[in-house]
DNA sequence: AGTAAATATGACACCTCAGTCACGTTTGGG
DNA sequence: CCCAAACGTGACTGAGGTGTCATATTTACT
């Protein structure tokens, strides 16, 4: 995953902007749907909610976007893709990828501090259309079982069944978010990635303990 | 948690039935609740939906629940208990905590795939009133925490910040029972306990690898 | 059997809101 | 500078759905 490559695709089919007004439009709308999905919820949230933080009348929606769930739609890949670029900078430089978790799991968790949206619209996109769920998660657990080959591959992790490791892992960042990034900062950072390396190196059980082949 | 003991609380408050055959009519709709909510979610769902599937009138509904929010309220905190309380009768017998674990994660994907709306009512709950959500998890977590501190003080596991464990203990369980419960049964459920298991064990990194005091 | 409280009924009032449309305004290529 | 296409507008409508209420039936107790 490049970074710095405009991963995001232009906006195409019927409502595509065709002038420079336009493109701008759609954008704005676009980012009000973010914030107006975030703060109230999709189901609370009317599209005259949205309409009416981005400064343009109720039709105007309608020019860009099929209806509601189509924008929920679009929302959701479009976050994919910076959560997505924003992980992959930040983990690119790491030595193994022990490391990498460690990064990649501050990263997150900071992410979701500074975006708390994501994990709304993200979830509740669950229940408008499952589709968009799956595709998020399984886009993200694809890069994700990627790395992990590559890290069998080099013998830095054990070897095991890679798959349900990520979904495993996956599952770990998005309540440890939840709950430290998103409802309560009582405990830093720095403590969960130090609590979660320390599963990673040595797992939970006493050192020396069960080591049978 | 003792077992066979009904942690479910009596209902109470306005509405509470006060004859035989008010407390099933009460019963029957809590139960088409469940059902209605898990198949068609919270949303698309009618009180209409409900009492139709519960046989009995809309304004019947209105006998026992102050609303649609209430009910799913109720609903909850139902499905709650009756979770913690399978969760405990098979990890009871466990001989240590890391077989607890794994117990407690093979009950927990065989009882969320024997009932997959428990994952749909929970999940949906949060978007309508968020405090029923965080009081399922926090109750969950309590007991959790009791459990690892227990095994912390028996030199079962490892020391450490159990409190940032059971969060990430939970989200694992979650998207496991997610992936591998509810979408797709194309892992058996051994391999997921031995994949996880091994981790508890041993850790991610390769064995006898940072193993520095 | 008699009676008051509890329960059941379902038509309906009322409101929210997604999506439409006929008509103005702006843009940009020729 | 012109004009056709693109864009913007906001009042309106029609569907869907929650909660109410006056009335009928059943229960439980004497």
């Amino acid at each position: 995953m490049p970074i710095g490559h405009a991963d995001a695709a232009a906006p195409s089919g019927p409502g595509a902007p065709k002038t420079a007004r336009g493109a701008r439009t759609r954008a704005r709308i676009l980012k009000a749907a973010e914030s107006t999905f975030g703060s109230l919820g999709y189901h609370r949230a009317g599209v005259s909610d949205i309409t009416r933080d981005a400064g343009v009348a109720q039709g105007t929606f309608y020019n860009y976007f099929a209806g509601k769930e189509e924008i929920l739609r679009e929302l959701v890949r479009d976050m994919g893709h910076q959560v997505r670029a924003r992980l992959a900078a930040e983990v690119v430089h790491a030595r193994d990828r022990l490391e990498a978790e460690e990064k990649g799991l501050r990263a997150f968790l900071e992410y979701l501090h500074d975006n708390p949206y994501l994990y709304r619209v993200l979830q509740e996109a669950q229940f408008v259309d499952e589709s968009i769920y799956r595709e998020y998660y399984e886009a993200f657990g694809r890069g994700y079982l990627r790395m992990l080959a590559d890290a069998t591959r080099k013998g830095e992790i054990r070897s095991g069944n890679n798959e349900v490791r990520v979904w495993a892992l996956m599952g770990m960042a998005n309540f440890l978010g939840l709950r430290y990034a998103l409802w309560d900062d009582d405990v830093p950072f720095d403590d969960i990635v130090a609590t979660i390396s320390d599963l990673f190196r040595h797992g939970l059980a006493m050192d020396g303990q069960e080591r049978n082949p």
